[in-house]
DNA sequence: TGTACATCAGTGAACGCGCGTTCACTGATGTAC
DNA sequence: TGTACATCAGTGAACGCGCGTTCACTGATGTAC
């Protein structure tokens, strides 16, 4: 082998990763595969052998970053509960790198604008993440399902206008007007009968 | 005169309208001057009389897009108070047009990324809708301008997410949840002492 | 063991295209004298 | 009243640039004989 077994792999991983970072940064039409190639530590060329073309990428780097992000919330939960998930995601530390965060909150209006096939992966990971967040809702609550995507919706939009705002402060009293409503809409789910 | 009077005006905001419907419809960054400028009537050299960049016309369409919706909301809210403007904002005709809808579920992500002086007025206008909603929420409430604030990022983490996904009635199912998750924080809010 | 060839991840220049922006010009109508 | 000029919103071609994409080539190492 011209390259140690894997290389090739490697290679398609450092793309997905730089894709994915530079993507909720910069945002999809905003960010050029030049740079994303270069963040990765090859040239523009190398792209086409891994990828069929942009929209390829976003896709699989989408995946990539929601997958992950699943896991992290699994581990967030796991830990704890809940709380400790509103907590991390309204957090400081998050609204302030979007880069390593949640796809959501930085990529949802692009997403809803790419080819189905994107869409449809994405739908099949939110789903996921509402499954996920319900397990942790009280049995007993009504619709659980929709309860969670109602929490998640509360901290992607609140995470969206904490970001989206000039002023620290303001920001910040947005991150914890989030967090209060979630704990709020979660009491009021666990307080619901069937 | 060459052209009538106010023909000059009237160019201005045929841009602006066509700006403001653009970037909504297909985001900021994926949006060109000469589409705009086609959109409006006009050919791209007349531009720059009217603007000094783009980055101008994405202020200046902007505040627009968002001083048209606190009119509309002022309207919904006076008619059919706040149970009509969660009804309004998460109903698939605001879902399906995106063009003519909330300047934030269509661009919060593009907005934050923008130069501070676009940020600043963003930032200002948010602060007018939260003290629009607060100003029907009732009196007794604690903290109402926070609770007006996660109510407003609810519906818009609510609107990004069933724009998002590709199943209609997926969809639906997640504006429902919304709707029912922002009714759910009106009433805490409202049962909720100082 | 030596030599010819195959493999293939990656290089880097080039393609056409649309981007934001600039600019010389048009042409209808105003004003000056 | 007639003529020369000023005004200015808008035209349309062009600028350099970075975009997504293509492709001939490199070079290290495998395999065939």
């Amino acid at each position: 082998m011209r390259y140690e077994k894997g290389h090739r792999d490697a290679s398609r991983e450092r793309i997905l990763q730089a894709a994915s970072e530079r993507f909720r940064a910069d945002g999809i039409a905003a960010s050029g595969l030049a740079r994303v190639m270069k963040d990765a530590g090859l040239t523009n060329g190398a792209f086409y052998p891994h990828f069929e073309s942009k929209a390829e990428l976003v896709r699989e780097s989408l995946v990539a970053a929601l997958d992950a992000q699943a896991g992290q919330m699994r581990q967030i939960l796991a830990a704890d509960g809940l709380e400790g998930l509103i907590a991390a995601y309204l957090s400081p530390k998050h609204r302030d790198n979007p880069q390593d965060g949640c796809a959501t909150s930085a990529l949802a209006a692009e997403i809803a604008r790419e080819p189905l096939e994107t869409r449809s992966a994405y739908t099949g990971r939110v789903a996921a993440f509402a499954e996920l967040v319900a397990a942790y809702l009280p049995p007993h609550a009504s619709d659980r399902e929709a309860a969670a995507t109602a929490l998640l919706a509360t901290c992607i939009g609140t995470l969206q206008i904490a970001r989206a705002v000039d002023s620290t402060e303001m920001s910040d009293r947005i991150l914890a007007a989030g967090r209060e409503a979630a704990l709020t809409l979660l009491r009021t789910s666990a307080s619901s009968a069937t």
